[in-house]
DNA sequence: CGCGCCGCGATTTTT
DNA sequence: TCGCGGCGCG
């Protein structure tokens, strides 16, 4: 490939960045600014000039999918598969390096990963072994603890506890976790990253073997690393040599909540000093308006690395606000909006309504129901984490490792085989007092005799049904395994005896899974394991879609943290109020406040062509009315980058022009409205009826009522409340 | 041991 | 409003 090639179609920033000698280097990204595009040439060219193997190049994402979109992109410009190069997730990364140099890290060979509902599960059950009450010790807080401390770096022996009780306590919880944890061979996701790091801390040689190897380093959304992830690229680059990009924009941090830190951009030009700053501005997205309303709002936030996009395309259309009477007016507006955008040639996929919270989705899905428009949401749980499939893995992760505790309670009574809370309870005290696996006291409890008559019958079994799929497993391929685990467990069959669609969507998740392993394919870092070992792993790692992607035209509804990376020709905003967003959880602390903001911004650069924001003066909220105003993101936008569509609430304006077109008095009066009848609002009290106009489903009505003067409302036909 | 009822709490999410 | 988890009964 010629090497001009790489730099054709690029912007000066972007040559700039792609083509800088061998360096520390700070690449500030805008969005929408060909961020991945800067990466993958980059990498590119650091093969094709600078003569690194791709053995030699270490990316780092914080999502799957980044990583493989990456990959995809560096092999087919390169036009070769890249197998040796590093490219994937810090955790994906670090749980190769455990499983590379697993006795350096002291972890047995087969340690088994243990996802966050893992986790979860597994402090309830220590809180449980240590008497303590979860009304008093929350288990969520102290999964946040134990994971909080370990993305700080931070052991039991670490934490001072200043000599606070609960501190010691929860301390003690964390301790004892680690050890059930330590005991079982399991890792958490947070102990993935923690280990590789002290894996390096303490094994120089390792540490030295990997600054060798890997000449260049990129790093992918620097701005949502946390202290341990930058920990561990420090040890990483620590050196005279060290040659690492990092990618980020201080602007999009939106993950502050779980630990991002985005101080790390400003800790990296300290600790390499030597870093030079490249900004890349230009904007290939979004319409001159929507990135001057975007700029003007995040300019609101203090202490920022200062950034300001630009494009030399046009202005575009205003964007435009509406101001629903309630949530379902709002949604119908939407609806209606993406109903005539379809009817003017435009596929549904193009657009996108995105919110502050899932809760928001339901209102927006019955209403494009009502519609008969189609569409696909994001979020939920995802495949690997429903029920049926956990279930499945668990009996997998037995016939794998049969000490695995988390796996044990799991599926130790499902199906129901007469093992209850007493028969465990026994099997638990055992295990405590032998300081051994579940699976061992078993044994041992079935040898001793400490279990007698039905239970022991039923331990036994299970046992027996254990041993036994382990022992004709290992002949079997991946999916004759996954086949064996459902069946013979009487997994299936539970599933098959209840009743119901979503037992029939259970057992096809089941069989999906038998798909997976199918298809799944032991990655070449992976040799050394066993497929199952592998597959496991994966599972863990990559939770899959939450929903089987379809490739029906439909319209995207997703959280703006979702949205994050995305864009489309026509998107909304809901919900844009005060309480929702800036939500209200955000209490009005400035540092939260600014990270809603750069949630603002991010969602409103989702948007190519067409903007619009909506919001709803009433809205049921947990099944309460609860009265909004405005956001004040919408009062942060110019008002030139603005349409409204919508009233203010003191002074009466003229209709613009989209909407001069009077409402028929027929349509109106089927409603059950004349000019002078006395209406309520629900939020201004009575008033008399002055003027409507209106167009589509919506009316303008003016109102004038006593005490707040004359209003314009926006109404929905069905909306109006005669008294 | 399993089912059903009641009470409480409730952003954002990836690995 | 809704879903989950605890508790009590059969």
């Amino acid at each position: 490939m010629d090497v001009s090639e790489l730099l054709d179609e690029l912007n000066d920033k972007q040559r700039e960045a792609v083509a800088a000698p061998l360096s520390n280097m700070l690449v500030l990204a805008g969005a929408g600014s060909g961020k991945t595009r800067v990466l993958v040439h980059r990498i590119a060219w650091l093969m094709q000039v600078e003569n690194i193997a791709p053995y030699s190049i270490l990316a780092v994402t914080f999502t799957n999918k980044a990583a493989r979109e990456m990959r995809g992109r560096i092999e087919s410009l390169m036009e070769r598969p890249l197998n040796t190069m590093w490219i994937g997730t810090f955790h994906g990364l670090a749980h190769r390096l455990l499983r590379a140099h697993y006795a350096e890290a002291n972890l047995p060979e087969n340690f088994q990963i243990l996802d966050s509902d893992d986790q979860y599960r597994l402090i309830r059950r220590i809180l449980k072994a240590m008497n303590l009450d979860e009304k008093h010790w929350a288990p969520r807080p102290i999964q946040w603890y134990i994971n909080g401390n370990k993305d700080e770096g931070l052991r039991p022996e670490h934490i001072d506890t200043h000599g606070d009780h609960t501190q010691q306590k929860m301390r003690e919880i964390y301790a004892a976790y680690q050890e059930a944890c330590d005991r079982s061979g399991l890792v958490d996701f947070a102990e993935l990253l923690l280990r590789a790091h002290e894996l390096w801390l303490k094994n120089p040689d390792v540490l030295a073997h990997y600054q060798r190897r890997f000449r260049a380093v990129l790093v992918d959304e620097f701005q949502d690393t946390n202290n341990i992830q930058y920990a561990w690229l420090r040890l990483l680059c620590g050196h005279e040599n060290s040659n690492i990009m990092i990618v980020g924009d201080d602007d999009q941090s939106i993950y502050g909540w779980r630990g991002a830190n985005v101080d790390n951009i400003q800790h990296f030009l300290k600790d390499f000093n030597d870093a030079s700053t490249i900004r890349l501005e230009q904007n290939y997205r979004s319409t001159a308006t929507i990135l001057k309303a975007a700029n003007t709002v995040i300019d609101n936030n203090q202490g920022r690395l200062g950034k300001e996009l630009w494009t030399d395309g046009d202005d575009g259309e205003p964007i435009s606000i509406y101001a629903g009477f309630n949530d379902l007016d709002e949604a119908r507006f939407i609806v209606a909006q993406i109903s005539s955008w379809q009817n003017q040639g435009n596929q549904l996929r193009e657009s996108a309504i995105l919110y502050r919270n899932n809760a928001q989705s339901r209102v927006l899905e019955e209403a494009l129901l009502h519609q008969g428009i189609a569409y696909r949401i994001y979020g939920g749980l995802r495949f690997f984490e429903r029920q049926e499939i956990k279930d499945a893995l668990g009996y997998m992760r037995l016939i794998n490792h049969a000490h695995d505790d988390a796996a044990f309670e799991r599926v130790v009574n499902t199906p129901s085989r007469g093992l209850g809370e007493r028969t465990l309870a026994t099997i638990r005290e055992q295990t405590r007092l032998q300081n051994c696996s579940m699976w061992q006291a078993s044994l041992q409890l079935l040898q001793d005799g400490g279990l007698k008559g039905r239970a022991a019958n039923a331990l036994n079994q299970f046992i027996t049904l254990i041993t036994d799929m382990a022992s004709e497993c290992s002949e079997l391929a991946l999916e004759e395994q996954a086949n064996k685990a459902i069946k013979q467990s009487g997994l299936y069959a539970m599933y098959q005896a209840e009743k119901g669609e979503k037992a029939q969507a259970r057992l096809e998740n089941l069989e999906e899974l038998v798909t997976a392993c199918k298809q799944f394919v032991v990655p070449e870092e992976a040799d050394e394991m066993t497929p199952l070992s592998a597959f496991l792993a994966h599972a863990s790692l990559e939770a899959g879609e939450t929903q089987a992607s379809g490739d029906q035209d439909a319209v995207q509804l997703m959280t703006i943290h979702t949205a994050k990376g995305l864009e489309f020709p026509l998107v909304f905003m809901a919900g844009v109020e005060e309480g929702m967003f800036p939500s209200q959880m955000t209490n009005d602390e400035p540092g939260r406040m600014e990270e809603e903001r750069r949630l603002c911004y991010v969602g409103m650069t989702r948007a190519m062509k067409k903007l619009y924001m909506t919001y709803a003066e009433m809205r049921r909220v947990y099944g309460q009315e609860k009265y909004h105003t405005a956001s004040r993101f919408l009062r942060e936008i110019p008002s030139h980058c603005v349409e409204e569509i919508r009233l203010t609430s003191t002074v009466s304006r003229p209709v613009p022009n989209r909407f001069s077109k009077a409402a028929s008095h027929e349509r109106m009066e089927q409603s059950g409205f004349t000019l002078g009848q006395r209406v309520s609002h629900r939020k201004f009290g009575e008033g008399v009826v002055l003027n409507y106009e209106g167009s589509g489903d919506h009316a303008r009505v003016q109102v004038n009522f006593d005490e707040f003067g004359s209003k314009w409302l926006v109404l929905s036909f069905a909306k109006l409340e005669a008294v």
